[in-house]
DNA sequence: GAATGTGAATTTCTTCACAGCG
DNA sequence: CGCTGTGAAGAAATTCACATTC
């Protein structure tokens, strides 16, 4: 399939194409008239914009059962992703080899940083050590934080940290299977805008902005 | 802290007070005039409203290392999630404890899904066997499907599946991270709305709708 | 003829601002 | 007096619809 139109697009991604081609001509005009995208040309400018296209070493930090699954995780080098080392403070982890690649201590995650050039870091310890771990890995020169721990971390202006909720998902299917359970009331209820939102099969959905912790 | 006002709420949460106040209202009137809300009452409404006093039964499919370390996640329990059953189609897994929970076989996953009236399901394994267990659990009564596999699932009208893909996230920072590096170049740049704006440090970002798989 | 790119129209979301209540 | 709850105003996002290009 060498070319696909906006209304193709759309209809797999379960938008509206007009929606779709003002989307993409903020990245430039790289459609043609009467005709449509070129795949290939078009996979290859989200793919730069997007930044894929770089190579971004990142370290692990903290290889539990989470952060083995990560070193092992193929979805990241075929997004431009390089596994630069596996960091952890049990001195019994050091030299063990997971997703083939030695385990390092944590004694040395400065010198690691440094020598790779890596500003994104992966926090998957235990609560009680991110922040730290947060802290050296800022100190040492990373600027972007991918963060695991069930923590809310602190940092400095200019650092971007963004935590992943494992349980937050599934409070969004268990939210809406709550929602079909009692279909039938939903008719005499006061339904507010957001909530009354039925869930849509593409990727997408809706997080509350504001949750208790 | 017995109350809390829409302002202080707003502040923490980094967002408008006149939204939050507005989003509370579609749950109904919990606030007091001159005062503010009772935190303890507004919790439980809100908990309320998103399902978490209820109790939701799960399984996880796929006991590896992703497995493992959802099985042992802590948030889960805090949320109303009890995990009911670990299942795995690797015969020298079954009867292993995992998180104090034996590993059961795949061959018995439809009576557990049965046995504990499970709707949600969890699925962790490798890409292959994804759709096949996908629909083995929506015919054995699943109607939610948290995908931690790197496949697409398809299935029936009524059930929702929601799919975590743990490189998007690195994405995003990488996408950011790229923006910092070519912050000069940003003026006379075309810039677009959504990539235009600067990450906050708040629990929120910007997901693009559509992106390549 | 077919499909993009984009102003204009429309819809949705957010914020303002203030009446009303405790 | 302080703060909620909410109409009205304003801003932003989405969709329409069509001139334009291949």
């Amino acid at each position: 399939m060498p070319t696909v139109s906006s209304e193709e697009l759309a209809a797999a991604a379960g938008v509206n194409s007009a929606k779709l081609r003002k989307d993409f001509s903020y990245l430039g005009s790289y459609g043609t008239r009467g005709v449509g995208y070129d795949v290939e040309y078009l996979v290859y400018q989200i793919s730069r914009e997007l930044g894929l296209t770089q190579d971004w070493p990142v370290v692990i930090v903290g290889i539990g059962n989470l952060g083995a699954a990560l070193a092992n995780y193929g979805g990241f080098a075929s997004r431009g992703f390089r596994v630069a080392a596996l960091i952890d403070a049990d001195p019994a982890m050091a030299g063990k080899p997971v997703a083939g690649m030695p385990v390092q201590h944590t004694d040395d995650l400065e010198k690691i940083i440094e020598d790779n050039g890596v500003s994104i870091g992966v926090i998957a310890t235990p609560a009680g050590a991110a922040q730290q771990v947060c802290e050296r890995l800022v100190a040492a020169g990373v600027t972007s934080i991918l963060n695991f721990a069930p923590t809310v971390l602190s940092v400095p202006d200019g650092v971007d940290v963004r935590k992943v909720d494992l349980s937050i998902e599934l409070q969004i299917l268990a939210f809406h299977e709550q929602r079909k359970a009692g279909e039938d009331l939903a008719a005499d209820d006061v339904v507010p805008p957001v909530a009354a939102k039925q869930p849509r099969k593409g990727p997408d959905g809706d997080v509350p902005a504001v949750m208790p912790a």
